[in-house]
DNA sequence: TTTATTTCGTAACTATGGGTACGATACATG
DNA sequence: CATGTATCGTACCCATAGTTACGAAATAAA
């Protein structure tokens, strides 16, 4: 099971401590803010070890971003291809985006909306790997919304594709409100008016 | 009329021309991805020149968000307090925010949207103005809602409050969605779904 | 023990960007 | 024409941030 002991000076920097640091500093302050500098110093990486592990900058926030997929992309993909009905899914959105970030131990906000937000400013890997996911999560939607029309159980008219931007846009919007201090339960609120609008 | 005739050399900065290409730099690319050093090359102002006249990267900033908001946000307020029922006035918010900004010769997107975003990274006096116009556009919002609620045309029973961050959030969300490249028409259908919620 | 191998981390390098010192310049006034 | 005044713009300072050169460890194999 454990790697063969290879020959050569064993590695002493902390892959995981390092990219969990990247990830909740990006998170919390913006990708943009943090600088490998910052890293290093919260971590005590030096600075070719971080290169040496994630190649660049952008190999580092790009790894950054695949963690946060992991970590919130991924539960909001299970919330829309639950097996329920298109309410009680919404409900779930609703729970799943005004979660009280700090008994989680989470930041505020989003990291992905920051990153679109930012899409031009970021590195080449990072940059195409947001466009990926964005294309991800709408698919996520449209697949959610295409099996509730299927079940009837979503009647509004309005085109699926449109559906799928709405909804991204609403959460975006949560993530936004929520990061400029907006309380969770007006939040909860906003959300709930606004997918009853698709229903 | 013309200002007396001063001593000392004429001044040769075109601050309008500055303060014009800032504008629409920021608007375009981001403000933080624009520097005073690029503001010197596009208009053959020196650095000098430009700390003379805004005293720093923070006011040009500043200047710049100042002549937006009476470039975009005074047209907003403009249709929030027309005399027009609710119905029209949402109207008329979705094809102002619609609008072909190509034959406007207008940046995509909403400089305003992404100084929030940016809050953090922004000097003293730009952020501390960016506080102060959103509250102003919740304000307008609010104003607007409880007028119409007032006049009965407006029936649904959510918060003045929460109502006003529904709608500052949907035109959020369409600035974003136009700057990722969301054609106009998908946008203004999004949007009337999210209006005909409060009604 | 010597060699091959692999990682370590200090100390640079380079580019960018905000900001300014200061002598030159251009105009009004005495 | 000399003096005062206000602006001009070159050339620089300095801090930050991405990146890397390179010699010093540390370990396995010979």
């Amino acid at each position: 099971m454990e790697k063969t002991e290879k020959r050569g000076r064993p590695k002493t920097l902390d892959r995981g401590r390092v990219l969990q640091t990247a990830l909740m500093q990006y998170w919390d302050l913006s990708p943009t803010d943090v600088s490998i500098g910052d890293i290093c110093k919260l971590t005590g990486a030096s600075k070719p070890g971080i290169y040496r592990e994630f190649g660049s900058d952008d190999g580092l926030k790009r790894a950054a971003l695949e963690s946060y997929r992991s970590l919130a992309l991924l539960p909001l993909f299970d919330i829309l291809k639950r097996d329920q009905n298109f309410a009680a899914a919404k409900a779930a959105l609703v729970s799943f985006t005004t979660q009280d970030r700090e008994a989680v131990g989470l930041p505020l906000g989003c990291l992905f909306v920051a990153m679109r937000a930012q899409r031009d400013s970021l590195g080449s890997a990072t940059g195409e790997r947001v466009d990926q996911l964005r294309q991800e999560v709408l698919d996520a939607y449209m697949v959610w919304i295409e099996t509730a029309k299927s079940k009837g159980e979503c009647g509004v008219k309005i085109p699926t594709d449109a559906a799928a931007l709405y909804f991204d846009a609403q959460n975006g919007g949560a993530m936004r409100m929520q990061k400029e201090g907006v309380d969770n339960a007006t939040i909860a609120t906003v959300l709930r008016y606004a997918f009853e609008a698709i229903e």
